[in-house]
DNA sequence: GGCGGCTGAATGAATCACCATTCAGTTTTC
DNA sequence: GAAAACTGAATGGTGATTCATTCAGCCGCC
């Protein structure tokens, strides 16, 4: 009966306890910080036993690593899909930086989990993390780069070092965000000062 | 003969020996991450037993915690004149990066260190380095905040978003300078451009 | 001046708490 | 009732920290 029943239980339990997992991982993470976290911490916040966990995950790094392949991959795949529109290159700009400051502000904890959690191995940063950062610089000095070369921004500046700067600055700024008092209005007021900052410091003139 | 030799053995091997793990302890922690780093790593680095580390470190983590309240303080002691100048205050801002960027490129270890380890304990992280660096991030603050009065630069942005935001800006260069290729040429023209970057931004029109 | 004894820095092998991972057994699903 | 999913106690490896021991340098006594 019920050829497969409301929606799905099987298909749908075993992704919904990853995800289950995953949610619990990132608030754990959040608090604690990776090498201070138990994998029973973990467990017990996700509402299963600490075997479950390999059920899912290889081990758990890669429960880190997932965490920072799924919100990055995210990021990325709508950062891409802006830096190609055919908007003006500064409206462009301005999206990027509110898209990676609001995507994360309802996010406090995987905020944290990105910027401060993802630094704690330097493997898992060197071989997970840079690749991405870099390619995240490389959307992002595309942009400029297009901008300089249409003439709409000053071509004197270094177009990866101006991609390193807008990524760090946002960094920065979601870092005292993530740590201090995480006012959601105050993160998208920071948004709109910095694109402000960086777009009249690259304007030709 | 000799009435006590070479200088000293017993008041001056103490204190340098202090340093000496201090120094082995940022080439091993840059190279592996804190948390992958044997105590026993450090102590071999250093030339020294295992136990000697208790005698000068209350812990592992109490080394980590002197690299970086020795390498910050400093910073922030030099931060703190540079500041307090009567240069002009693009000036003082421009001083500040070539500082914050120039200070530690020829100590890439300590900033690898830095920027990267700082972050990996959770609770390191809040309890000595966020006190820090808030007090890093007012210093900036103030010199923008006497820029906007003195009608230099623009009054409508936030001055604390813009400190964070240069503070961040350099925390990515030189986080992707640790991580990548290292050459100090790259450093100082990154440092150049970021800070006419932001100086065009900031600047009343 | 040289000798016996004292001090405390330094050592590194042994301890032991800790925790990721496993897997034999149980429950759920179909 | 078989297979899949799940459980959580037991295991084993690891590595920070300890501490009994060593020994270099120093003192004061003869």
């Amino acid at each position: 009966m019920v050829i497969h029943s409301a929606a799905n239980k099987r298909k749908s339990s075993a992704p919904d306890k990853r995800d289950r997992i995953l949610k619990a991982a990132v608030k754990v993470f959040a608090k604690n910080g990776f090498y201070a976290t138990r994998v029973s911490e973990i467990a017990k916040a996700a509402g299963v036993a600490d075997g479950t966990i390999y059920l899912y995950f290889k081990n758990k790094d890669d429960v880190l690593i997932s965490i920072f392949e799924d919100g990055i991959q995210r990021l990325l795949t709508i950062l891409r899909k802006v830096a190609a529109s055919d908007d003006r290159v500064e409206h462009r700009i301005t999206r990027i930086i509110e898209l990676q400051l609001g995507l994360l502000e309802d996010q406090r904890d995987l905020a944290e989990v990105i910027t401060v959690n993802l630094r704690q191995s330097s493997r898992l940063l060197k071989q997970y993390a840079a690749p991405l950062f870099m390619e995240y610089i490389e959307v992002l000095a595309g942009v400029v780069d297009e901008g300089q070369k249409q003439g709409t921004f000053r071509g004197d500046l270094n177009s990866r070092v101006v991609a390193r700067a807008l990524f760090g600055a946002l960094d920065g700024i979601l870092l005292t965000w993530a740590l201090g008092d995480a006012d959601p209005q105050a993160l998208r007021k920071a948004a709109s000062h910095c694109a402000n900052l960086f777009l009249e410091g690259l304007k030709e003139r």
